[in-house]
RNA sequence: GGGCCCGUGGCGCAGCCUGGUAGCGCGUUCGGCUGAUAACCGGAAGGUCAAGGGUUCGAAGCCCUUCGGGCCCA
């Protein structure tokens, strides 16, 4: 049977209790026999970074995640949800390293690389079990005791077959390329592994002297002095119109629109000598000033002009320096004209032997000794600090160095046409997240770079013979078994052991480089399943659904769609859903730094998790960012607040007449409009929820729900329902009342499972399992409308009610007239036919809300009422005109004053905190000569509405005494037992 | 510099796809109601729908430009 629930709601309480329930019903290994059987549904998991701590951005994301996942097991598919994680790469190398007090590679060969490599498995196995426990705490179901882990020999080998396969389509290549580079950590990052911020760097004018011409110089711009070393070359556009302009100086070569720099900022007067177009310069020749105290070998082509078209005026001069090994499009700009790159920059980012008298310094970071010897030339015609936007190394924050050295790459670009065919198969959510976003991202899309010069990662399972040459690329553990290797594990150092023969007499030797980290996360969509070691889950392949935020376009959603064209020639997911970011409530990012993070445990300590995540996923719409913000927080907590208290109604009267909802028989013929009208919203409300389910667009469930909850069911129908659940025999229409509570309660908590998973299932396992015999609502089918209940005509005409109602409230206070006094008449004038309908066909409800006797509906307005102005009070509203009787007869003063003293009486009980069941005695005295006659009528109304055995008026007083003041009289009112 | 998204009362947002009276919540203020409600209801104040231009009988909405914010890139 129904039991009253806790007057109080106390959301951890119900969380605390329905976590131990489902722990020790296993209720999660129910849901999953449930589904057996099912229509498979792999969601593939975005594996995040094992880091040791999620933040309201990853909170989100599970969320949404969850929420969906568990309406498709209501709904009875067979879903595979198994979480990820990110286990390698260069974040969880710089932690062991700053434990360790490790500076640079050198220090871990010191330690030892066995030593360290088991460290960062430690150290990322420890946080993946942190990590968990933070999600578990948001009460996400996912396979949790069987996570992905990317460290796994089993899923190394995914990868190593995936590297294989590109090898085999003759996309791996070794070759030199011009790549970003992180100094401290000596290694190439990837695109995605670099992080622009804003920093202060000293920018330089520096003119170059013209090769056999006096005192003629081209004018260059840079912010990175240190790359003038390597400058072989100077850009120019083709199209753009140079000057030659003659200066006290010197003569100086620049576009024509940026020359008045040369007054404005180096105070220069110089008058033109000569335009000419930047393609009339091309081959002019020019010595790098530094030349003198450098070793880069001459070339044949090196320092003359050359033409490129992504020059620009925005700034400097129009003359671009270009150091082919310091940047993708100087090289590319300097390769037609057959100069070869020179990197003159180490590992460390330190200068090498070609850097002559700077080699051992370090490259950015010594920049001043290049400025102050361009300077001790005469050459330097500006040096300024300017704030720009750098690359970064996403672990370690020091800024990126480009350098040209021999990687291995995927030839992606070969695919891109194959990508952009293939990002139009699955359904994106939004939608311009795949056309537009991504597909942008694709058209822009560079060779992949994945091969790392460090330590924790997938080993690059490529051999190479020292004696021939020849590459062998290894695709599983059993090929080195093959070739009569076994090693403890696929990580260095172990996996470096593996020497075998070659054909030729050599030793085949591994690549000693780790794998990017992107191409972990990448094979995913078939690594996860354990192919291809294991063939018994690739059944399940490609995903279903993926759900990640926007920065993943450039990330995960990437490195899928390369692997998966690599591996199997598609796309490997059918669904995605693009989510935002979360930022603090002015819209900055939530930074450490800024101390405006906002952890989400600490919400869930201050409001609960069903709080946290109906907020995530109501707020705003998933793929717009999401702005936190602590009052939106508690609204959602009053709603949860409302919808338990409309439960606490319901179970009271329910418990007290020992309701059965299988018992109320033939209950249709006596569900009074309310109920229909409920019962209508409810469905209507729950085809939007299915709606926004089904198209991911969750926001649309959880407001429908908040708007039902407030507006439908507790500002209104309980109010009109609250007289009937006090009929104290076994009316019908009580029944019909409460079967249309308990339906709606049942529907609710229902359809909220997948978003409240513990509300839902604490009411439901007191309201409904009794009944359904079901133990859990989570292991209820999926709630479809029924929509025979669905009555848009009563709908529309509850809202004209509402209205009206609205209007008469308004119009009473006005005049001044109370809630609690009756009107005589409301006289109403539609201001159209529909409306005079809608009010007259649910007379019962408008009256007893407008508390008023009658209501008549009119055509015209009579001299009658017009010419009584005093009598008659006119209210116009978008309804039409309203005219309230104000007349006060005996019989509406005796109402009046009957329901003020009901109302204090009610007061008195509440504030004794009697029981609702508990009868008393009631003395009223009243300091007045004629009330006592009038109010002796209402005594018997009095006393039913407050279980009053006994009413006296004027008699001697009870143990509970008050004074009220009524209408301008005194009353005291006295209680006993 | 480019791509995408966002910009609507003090604050947070809906409406925009499919043009037709600018809405909700919070906050402020005045009043009312309350045996589910530490709730709630009604009134009031508060908006050049970021700015400018265009299309249209009519633009918050469609188109273009600019500005500001976010993400991603250069």
């Amino acid at each position: 049977m129904i039991e009253q629930a806790e007057k109080r709601f106390d959301l951890k309480g119900v969380e605390e209790r329905t976590e131990e329930f489902w722990e020790k019903n296993q209720i999660y290994d129910e849901t999953k026999k449930r589904m057996k059987g099912g229509e498979r549904f792999y969601f593939l998991d975005g594996p995040p970074y094992a880091s040791g701590s999620i933040h309201l951005g990853t909170a989100w994301n599970k969320i949404l995640k969850d929420a969906f996942l568990r309406s498709l097991v209501m709904k009875g598919y067979n879903v595979r949800r198994q979480p990820g994680w990110d286990c390698h790469g260069l974040p969880i190398e710089v932690m062991v390293e700053k434990k360790h007090g490790l500076k640079s590679k050198q220090g871990i060969a010191e330690m030892g690389v066995e030593k360290f490599i088991e460290e960062c498995k430690s150290w990322a196995l420890k946080h993946v079990d942190l990590m968990t426990e933070q999600f578990k705490a948001l009460g996400v179901w996912m396979d949790w005791d069987n996570p992905y882990l990317t460290l796994k020999d089993e899923y190394i080998e995914a990868a190593w077959w995936t590297i294989k396969r590109a090898s085999e389509k003759d996309l791996l290549v070794n070759d030199y390329r011009v790549v970003t580079w992180c100094p401290r950590c000596e290694t190439a990052l990837a695109e995605a592994e670099i992080e622009y911020q804003d920093r202060k760097d000293v920018s330089i004018y520096v003119k170059f002297p013209v090769a056999g011409r006096e005192d003629e110089y081209i004018v260059i711009w840079t912010t990175t002095p240190w790359t003038l070393i390597g400058n072989l070359a100077v850009m120019v556009h083709p199209d753009y119109e140079y000057v030659r302009a003659k200066t006290d100086q010197g003569v100086f070569i620049l576009a024509s629109e940026l020359a008045p720099i040369l007054k404005d900022q180096f105070g220069l007067e110089y008058e033109v000598l000569e335009t000419l177009s930047g393609r009339e310069l091309e081959g002019l020749r020019y010595t790098n000033p530094l030349t003198d105290n450098i070793e880069v070998p001459e070339q044949k082509n090196s320092y003359q002009v050359i033409l490129a078209d992504f020059v620009t005026l925005e700034e400097g001069t129009g003359c671009v320096h270009c150091a082919p090994g310091h940047g993708p499009e100087d090289f590319e700009a300097a390769k037609p004209y057959g100069i070869k790159a020179v990197s003159p920059v180490d590992e460390q980012g330190r200068f090498t032997s070609e850097g002559g008298k700077y080699a051992g310094q370090r490259a950015k970071k010594d920049d001043n000794l290049i400025i102050e010897d361009l300077e001790s030339m005469g050459v330097l015609l500006e040096a300024k600090k300017i704030s720009h936007r750098y690359g970064h190394c996403w672990r370690c924050k020091s800024p990126i160095l480009y350098r040209n050295t021999k990687q291995w790459f995927i030839k992606i670009t070969e695919l891109k046409d194959q990508m952009l065919r293939e990002i139009e198969k699955p359904e994106w959510v939004p939608e311009w997240a795949g056309s537009s976003r991504f597909r942008d991202w694709i058209e822009n899309t560079r060779d992949w770079t994945i091969s790392r010069q460090r330590y924790w990662g997938i080993p690059l399972p490529i051999w190479i013979c020292s004696g021939c040459g020849a590459r062998e690329v290894l695709g599983s553990k059993k090929e080195l078994t093959d070739r009569g290797v076994t090693v403890k594990e696929l990580h260095k150092p172990f996996v470096d052991d593996a020497v075998f023969d070659c054909t030729c007499g050599g030793k085949l030797k591994r690549v000693p480089d780790v794998l990017d980290v992107w191409f972990d996360s990448g094979v995913a969509a078939w690594a996860s399943l354990g192919y291809p070691s294991r063939d018994d889950e690739i059944k399940w392949y490609p995903a279903d659904l993926i759900a990640e935020g926007h920065d993943q376009t450039r990330g995960w959603f990437y490195s899928l769609l390369g692997c998966g064209l690599i591996a199997f020639d598609e796309i490997p997911y059918k669904r995605v859903l693009m989510h935002g970011f979360t930022l603090d409530e002015r819209g900055n990012k939530m930074s450490k730094s800024l101390g405006n993070v906002v952890a989400p445990g600490e919400i869930v300590e201050k409001y609960g998790i069903d709080v946290l995540r109906f907020y995530v996923l109501w707020t705003n719409k998933p793929w717009d960012d999401l702005k936190f913000n602590w009052r939106e927080i508690d609204i959602v907590k009053r709603m949860f607040n409302i919808f338990w208290n409309v439960y606490v109604f319901s179970t009271t009267y329910m418990s007290i007449d020992d309701f059965n909802p299988l018992g109320v028989g033939d209950i249709e013929k006596h569900l009074k409009i309310e109920d229909k009208w409920l019962l209508s919203r409810f469905n209507t409300v729950l085809t939007e929820a299915n709606e926004a389910f089904e198209s991911l667009h969750l926001y649309r469930a959880t407001r429908a729900l908040h708007d039902f909850i407030l507006e439908d069911l507790s500002r209104w129908y309980v109010p009109l329902t609250r007289q009937r659940t006090w009929i104290e025999k076994d009316d019908p229409a009580k029944v019909a009342a409460y079967h249309t509570l308990w339906t709606v309660l049942k529907g609710l908590c229902t359809v909220m499972a997948p978003i409240t998973p513990h509300v839902s299932e604490d009411i439901y396992r007191n309201l409904v399992t009794p009944f359904s015999g079901v133990e859990s609502v989570h292991l209820e089918s999926w709630l479809q409308p029924d929509e025979g209940c669905i009555d848009t005509g009563i709908e529309a005409d509850m809202d004209v009610v509402k209205k009206f109602s609205e209007s008469i409230a308004s119009a009473r206070e006005k005049t001044g007239i109370k809630r609690r006094w009756p009107l005589q008449k409301i006289i109403y004038k539609p201001a159209e036919p529909g409306f005079g309908f809608a009010v007259t066909g649910m007379l019962e409800l408008v009256l007893a809300q407008a508390n008023a006797k009658e209501l008549k509906v009119i055509d015209t307005v009579s001299d009658a009422i017009q010419s009584n102005p005093d009598r008659y009070t006119r209210f116009e509203s978008e309804l039409g005109e309203i005219y309230l009787d104000t007349e006060r007869s005996d019989e509406i003063i005796r109402e009046g004053y009957g329901r003020e003293l009901v109302r204090r009486i009610q007061q008195m009980r509440k504030d004794l905190d009697l029981n609702v069941e508990a009868t008393i005695s009631v003395n009223i005295e009243i300091d007045d000569p004629d009330l006592p006659r009038i109010i002796t009528g209402s005594l018997d109304y009095i006393g039913k509405e407050t279980r009053s055995k006994k009413i006296t008026l004027n008699k001697s007083p009870l143990e509970t005494e008050k004074t009220w003041e009524i209408e301008g009289k005194r009353f005291i009112i006295s209680i006993g037992g």
